[in-house]
DNA sequence: AAATTCAGCGTACAGTTGTTCGCTAAAAGT
DNA sequence: ACTTTTAGCGAACAACTGTACGCTGAATTT
């Protein structure tokens, strides 16, 4: 039986997340935000703030948290749509862009603190994204049967590029986002090809 | 005749500007600063500041003026150096990370404030890259004789990958920061060869 | 039924922040 | 020789910050 008391603790703990997320913006960073603003945005008494989390960092990480856990979802995602056939890197492309339109405070947690205060964030936030990393080049090495060396390489380029367009789509419309997808595919497209002559003349 | 009296505003106001400057390190961010440690840092009177800027802003947008500058001397040097011969990619690269690493505070800058609050900010940063996105366009345009929506496309990839991968290079060693440049070179090769293939079917 | 735990609160404090204001002394202008 | 300009200063302000402390009342345990 789980108890009414650690019920309600949980309920406040998601608040005060929540309440972080909800003041992110692009006029906020996570960093630029205080204890005080986010226990006013939960509705909960600053020292209050201190039973659920030791730091505004510790509460961070948190989020962080979070972020790499809906971006497994991400992949889990791309996969099954994969499995329906289809171009790979149109499908991972627009599922990309549409998750940071989704998440865009959890995406933009991820961006500003990549190179933030913190070397805790930092850390964090480069494990996250070498999972997504080695994900894809376990793929390329898998299915498209290229040599480990360039797989990484390959999914490295490719990491670095959909992160990077991610991080320009973030704030345009809808209909912006999609050219930047259109020409981020083409990117990919040109790093596939580029990656596939080396594999042959390697040979 | 330039009077004692600008002189010596000039030079405080270096200091000021070279106050922020030495503040920046990977555990401190730009807007991170106060006014008032940067006036202390630079041994002048929290009032005073404001005798040379209106804001933190205004000095934050001054400094992103002088990475620019130092960004297109960068670029003269690349020029410079391939009159001389060698493979452009390599000896593009390895101006990039030696820029960093002698610059290394301004690059961070321009990291942290491209994704930060200050809409300003971010728009004199993309500027910046624009700029040195452009130049690359028409290099590979006329020497590479490649079709402008193709150069373009290539050019804004390539400097994606190099941007990140100088971000990655940041904080490390001489030796890691070498290991990344060498595979940088590999994936822009990667991009020149896929636009290649690309170019020949296009025609 | 009595004792214990504990999420949440209000008060309080010392520290830092940006900015206003009026003053000074030296340089520049006349 | 005079007046004007102005870089730099110190004092003062209200606003905000993180955090220590002790209390309360309700949920939980005994």
């Amino acid at each position: 039986m789980v108890g009414i008391r650690a019920k309600q603790k949980e309920k406040t703990r998601r608040a005060l997340i929540n309440a972080a997320l909800n003041q992110l913006s692009p006029q906020t960073t996570f960093s630029s935000l205080s204890l005080r603003e986010v226990a006013r945005e939960a509705n909960i008494a600053p020292t209050s703030f201190y039973r659920h989390f030791q730091n505004m960092d510790e509460l961070g990480l948190t989020l962080v948290d979070e972020a790499g856990l809906t971006l497994r979802q991400l992949l889990r995602q791309s996969r099954q749509r994969l499995a329906d056939g289809g171009s790979v890197i149109r499908i991972s492309v627009e599922i990309f862009m549409d998750f940071i339109s989704q998440n865009s405070s959890v995406f933009r947690l991820l961006l500003q603190e990549r190179s933030g205060t913190s070397k805790e964030f930092r850390m964090a936030i480069a494990r996250e994204i070498e999972h997504f990393k080695s994900e894809l080049t376990d793929y390329l090495h898998a299915e498209r049967d290229l040599p480990e060396w360039l797989a990484e390489i390959q999914a490295d380029a490719m990491v670095r590029i959909v992160f990077s367009a991610g991080a320009d789509a973030l704030d345009l419309t809808a209909a912006e986002r999609a050219a930047i997808a259109e020409q981020t595919i083409i990117q990919l497209r040109m790093i596939a090809r580029g990656s596939d002559t080396m594999k042959k003349e390697d040979k």
